[in-house]
DNA sequence: CCGCAATCTAGGCATTGACAAGTTCAGCGA
DNA sequence: TCGCTGAACTTGTCAATGCCTAGATTGCGG
């Protein structure tokens, strides 16, 4: 925070992170330039390499915090509806993240912390379909719920959704379309 | 084909297009550089830039092509949930397209073809919707629809849902989902 | 047969990612 | 307190890329 220029940054990695979240915020993923991150931290143009390798590495980083974060926020869910919400509001809350971790061509995909993160919040997305015993085929219900999920949170990332949804609060939105999903008997199809 | 080495290529914006999404498909649309897609159709580095302009007018010509591709897909479909079938064989029949359409910073957002092309799988898209006239909040239903179709594509394009559904046909697994959002009561919520 | 515009080539510049070698510094053991 | 070691950072360099400009070639309409 202070202009003091040390040798050293003091916390490089979380700067030129940050800074590159900012970056792909603002741009995507494919603007962001090592030398720009680099300058913006004020340090030499070499410096982050040495935190993450390489340009795939950066990525990769992110997109592990980015599984760690959706973990999280997953895990603080109640049930499946919840669930879902919390995949859309973590999706929406920190765009950046998201938008790496379903780019895999981004990543080096054999990254132990990567594949760990990956497992966590694997897990935690299983553990949300298991709120639905009664239902006759969880595996396909788990599918549907996130597929809706990411389908929406994707598609109001992509702005396709912006007059349909509105200012309408996006957890409120999914919550209806999550309804649909689950409560029996809301939508009928004329010919069946 | 033949190896003849003419001054004019013939067909260059095709070649360049084409071997853009071979590009596209294998490694993401970041792995595109002009100069190889040049070198790949056997001409100077420096034409291509005659029929796409710059790198984002190359995307942005695939973008729009994808739409296009996209609206003739969902106009042959009969109803709702065939549209929504429709929307995922589309996505892993042309998965460069795909990829390219929902990057929007990819684009040059103000393109006049892409605009069009866009406004016209749009318009396919809620023409789907109308199939359903009984539906008492057909745009919510509108949208449901849609953000599991492109839920569950974008999903099986990242290699998310492997497992999950293995050698099945995506088409048939998709129809599985649908119905759970169409048919009422396949899916009972516990305490609901 | 002429000329013109579309198509393509050739060369050059600034920027980038990656690499190698050198510099600064913080912490730790004796 | 001293000196050493390794981590953090800098400087310099190279090949590759995107884009620009100027020039060469060619097909096509008049």
């Amino acid at each position: 925070m202070s202009s003091e220029r040390t040798y050293h940054h003091g916390d490089l990695r979380r700067a030129v992170l940050s800074a590159a979240l900012d970056v792909i915020r603002a741009e995507g993923p494919s603007a962001v330039r090592l030398r720009d991150l680099a300058r913006r931290a004020g340090v030499s143009h070499a410096a982050p390499a040495h935190h993450f390798k390489d340009r795939t590495g950066l990525l990769t980083a992110i997109a592990a915090e980015g599984y760690e974060l959706l973990a999280d926020a997953l895990s603080e869910a109640p049930d499946l509806r919840e669930r879902g919400v919390a995949y859309v509001r973590f999706a929406l809350g920190h765009p950046a993240h998201f938008q790496v971790m379903f780019q895999p061509e981004l990543h080096r995909r054999d990254d132990s912390g990567l594949l760990a993160a990956k497992e966590r919040a694997s897990a935690e997305l299983r553990a949300g379909i298991t709120t639905l015993d009664t239902v006759p085929e969880p595996r396909t219900a788990g599918i549907a719920a996130w597929s809706l999920a990411h389908g929406f949170a994707t598609l109001l990332l992509t702005h396709n959704l912006d007059e349909p949804v509105g200012d309408r609060d996006p957890a409120d939105a999914f919550r209806s379309l999550a309804d649909l999903l689950f409560a029996p008997g809301a939508v009928q199809v004329p010919g069946k």
